[in-house]
DNA sequence: CTGAAAGCGCTTACAG
DNA sequence: CTGAAAGCGCTTACAG
């Protein structure tokens, strides 16, 4: 117990060859609070304490300690830290597609406000599969103090059990007895359909996402209750998969419904069917609007740049975080507001054909 | 020694309030090892041995342990492990920009090779800010294996330094006596000014990215070299950041220069550029070329579509978590040959004007 | 204000 | 093939 990382330092035996690269063996071990203790001459424990909780001892000697502490460049070992207190100080960030641009500023804000709190975030994707994000989850908290779920496509029950394990906030979701932020998308879609209207839209279809996403079920809710309130005819199409391809793929379905405008499950969708039709010669917005969702990076690219309806997400990711944080230290707050969605307008909608 | 967790379960005595949301209180301390020896009456010892060396003992006693763990739904705490092992799992992956959709690709994959091999992922960026990045990688190396740094912005001393402390592999990036994967920029660079030899540009501009990215200089100079022996004029101009926002703050520099092509850092930058083009009616590629680089997400959805050379940075990913875990292992591994960039040609080229 | 001790959940020589 | 023991680097009651 008087001097400690013995086991490791018997690498440092070897002589590193030629090259400059570090091997693992020339690798020393990192300091521990042994090593500050013996340097300043107090007991570990006080090193623990000088550097925890400043201010809890003779002024002095914490200076001494944390001084030792610099001179020797160290850090707290967190795995150490963690086994005592149940502790890990990460959160998990688990999102169904990585690769959906939709994610980029909840992620970026997600991991500023856990910086800011000394949090550090692992970041996992599911690829759409419930599978993979059941698996995901399930490995991810034995190492975090809290996950945070991303348009989870798990079940109800499947949520709630996980949460029953350790602390778990849902963002773009709603289950029973588990927190959640989520933006509200009434707004965004009631002006859309609005401007629909004014246009002379009386026939719409909504593009759909995934059956396991429950944002996909508000959207087409709210969707389908305000075309029935204001006398549209609305369907519902069917897309393969939430992305470019999936949007390009039902392109022959789109046509075939005879509608003016479409609603899509997101921008990625909306893109890839924006695309098809450019390259089947259908004029976007002259014989069909398009309407999309998220308003992702380059939504604003093509011609017609695409009209969408806006998704708080990095307010969402900054909230989702913030409550986790909460839910961690015990407190049970309540559901917030829901976050508005706002109706962006660019060139895709246009008068009715 | 005999019973665990009681330190935890005192939370048990909590009421839980008639909301079904669970409380901390309510969570009760997952299984350990010493459960699963009380339930089959062996040592901790062997349940570890069991668990993690099968075939090494008593083959019903295996499948006695290994049954008594699944029923109690025993996960392994990776912080406990760590400790002793001083393997914690898991791989640090650190970027320049989350929100650049070139990583995209880069991120899956590195995801998914570490995945297979039953590591975890932490991921961060440094938000361009070198001293940001600084901070995260020396936090990170606290509580991963290895760390691989894609698009550092730090000097090579501080990349020596980091590499000292832990194993480190980097990307797109070389420095001295560090296990780097690369991407080689000649093929797609040849190829673009080649093309733009061919449709009669004799005045091109480079337009630059930021001067602590290595891949930057990697860019210009090849540009420069190729240009050179080809007897065309190039300039280069500086851009404020590797962004769209960046790319459209340049295009009054870019249209004093009076070049007939411009070759961009990358594909955010050039998109930018493109687009303050269109909004100034300057017409691409009627009188100026422009060739991104990356081929990232959206390139080829704006009229015209960009024309770039695209980075394998899939495979870059993939390469670079691979190299990172030969290290690890303490396999001193050698740099693989470059990875080849391919033109792709779109829209964004014609005639000099 | 400070130290000695026990414990967090594992792993791994060392014995038998 | 299996167990008892020591140790990984911390934290935190408990004493003084």
């Amino acid at each position: 117990m008087t001097t400690s990382g013995n086991k490791r330092e018997r690498g440092g035996m070897e002589q590193s060859d030629a090259a400059t690269r570090p091997r693992n063996g020339d690798r020393k071990a990192p300091p521990t609070i042994y090593d500050i203790a013996r340097l300043t001459g107090v007991s570990p424990s006080t090193v623990s304490r000088a550097l925890n909780k400043p201010g809890r001892l003779n002024a002095q000697t914490e200076r001494r300690i944390r001084d030792a502490a610099a001179e020797l460049g160290y850090r707290i070992n967190p795995m150490a830290r963690a086994l005592p207190t149940g502790k890990t100080g990460t959160l998990g960030l688990l999102v169904s597609d990585i690769t959906n641009p939709a994610y980029f500023d909840l992620v970026r804000a997600a991991e500023r406000v856990a910086s800011e709190t000394g949090m550090t975030i692992v970041f996992a994707d599911s690829q759409e599969s419930p599978e993979l994000e059941r698996a995901t989850a399930e490995r991810l908290q034995t190492s975090v103090d809290g996950l945070l779920l991303v348009g989870s496509r798990l079940e109800d029950h499947q949520i709630q059990d996980l949460s029953s394990v350790k602390p778990l906030v849902v963002v773009n979701r709603l289950v029973e007895g588990i927190p959640a932020v989520i933006p509200d998308v009434r707004p965004g879609i009631t002006t859309a359909l609005e401007r629909l209207r004014e246009a002379g839209h009386r026939r719409i279809a909504y593009l759909a996402g995934p059956e396991a996403s429950w944002m996909n079920g508000q959207r087409w809710q709210h969707a389908f209750e305000i075309a029935v309130q204001w006398d549209m005819s609305i369907v519902e199409i069917k897309s393969n998969a939430p992305t470019r391809e999936g949007g390009a793929e039902a392109f022959g379905r789109v046509k075939a419904a005879d509608v003016s405008a479409v609603l899509a499950y997101n921008d990625l969708v909306a893109l890839g069917l924006l695309r098809e039709c450019r390259d089947h010669g259908l004029d976007v917005p002259g014989r069909l609007s398009i309407i999309g969702f998220d308003d992702i990076f380059g939504a604003d690219l093509p011609t017609p740049a695409l009209t969408t309806i806006r998704m708080p997400l990095a307010l969402a990711g900054e909230r989702g975080i913030r409550r986790l944080l909460i839910e961690i230290d015990g407190g049970a707050s309540e559901n917030e507001a829901a976050l508005p969605t706002v109706f962006v307008d660019r060139e895709s909608i246009g008068p009715a054909a």
